[in-house]
DNA sequence: GCTGCATGATGAA
DNA sequence: TCATCCTGCAGCA
């Protein structure tokens, strides 16, 4: 979600309003390029982790990076395209490769509306946490994977969900229901933080002042507080991180 | 040149 | 829950 955000706005300060030139080197998305190539970028967006930009006259782009895509900004000129890259996006000020994307695709007014129906509301968009909370209060489910649960909310990812659980304390096995109001309020928070500082930096780091040391858990082999072994294991299909110690 | 791995999501079973 | 898709890179032979 952090990326996503931050993506959208250095790809509207790079081109918002201008006639974009758009093309797909790889030619898996020649099709659509070339539907969008000439347009205006009239906005662009992110919610959760998608990224939706609209074009003038054309259907709005949409794109997901998933667990393996990238988007780099490059100056003009750029250099001739190396590797996959999906979408090749001209502005005046610069160019944007984009590679592999879950999701590049034309999106019609119906099928946008869907997708952001289908999506929990988002802490970095500063959206209304009354559903995601509201949702987690009344679940059995693991909290561990209601935070990953992007119909729930959206934008949080593995990493994040390991270090706002580590942050509060909260054993992520706890099913959500047995949360109290001020742990789910909590968790709104902190995320919204630790997105946002996510943002800013283009980087995940939510550990401060500690040598070598970006993280709390995640990835980690002993707990940042107690010292004690980190505990790695699935949850909700994604690996987790946590300390048995300090998260009861 | 192979294998495994990664901050994700989907559709079938 | 499982297989599948997307890409690049590190570690190995």
């Amino acid at each position: 979600g952090h990326t996503v955000h931050r993506l959208a706005r250095r790809i509207g300060a790079d081109g918002l309003g201008d006639r974009v030139g758009a093309s797909s080197p790889q030619g898996r998305f020649s099709e659509g390029a070339a539907a969008i190539d000439g347009a205006a970028l009239t906005a662009v967006e992110a919610a959760g982790k998608h990224l939706l930009l609209e074009l003038d006259g054309a259907q709005a782009l949409h794109v997901h990076l998933g667990l393996f895509g990238r988007m780099s900004r490059l100056a003009t000129p750029p250099r001739a395209p190396r590797g996959a890259v999906r979408l090749r996006l001209r502005t005046r000020a610069a160019v944007w490769d984009l590679r592999g994307p879950t999701a590049c695709e034309l999106l019609d007014p119906v099928a946008q509306d869907a997708l952001l129906a289908r999506i929990g509301p988002d802490p970095l968009r500063g959206d209304d946490p009354e559903p995601a909370l509201s949702r987690i209060a009344r679940s059995g489910r693991a909290v561990g994977a209601l935070i990953l649960d992007q119909r729930v909310m959206s934008g949080v990812g593995n990493v994040y969900r390991a270090e706002i659980l580590f942050a509060l304390r909260i054993d992520p096995h706890r099913p959500g229901r047995d949360l109290s109001s001020t742990d789910r309020e909590a968790m709104w928070e902190t995320a919204a933080e630790m997105l946002a500082a996510g943002e800013r930096s283009g980087r995940i780091q939510t550990v401060t002042g500690v040598q070598r040391r970006r993280l709390a858990v995640y990835r980690q082999r002993t707990c940042l507080a107690c010292g004690g072994e980190v505990r790695r294991e699935d949850l909700a299909g994604r690996p987790l991180h946590w300390c048995p110690a300090c998260q009861r």
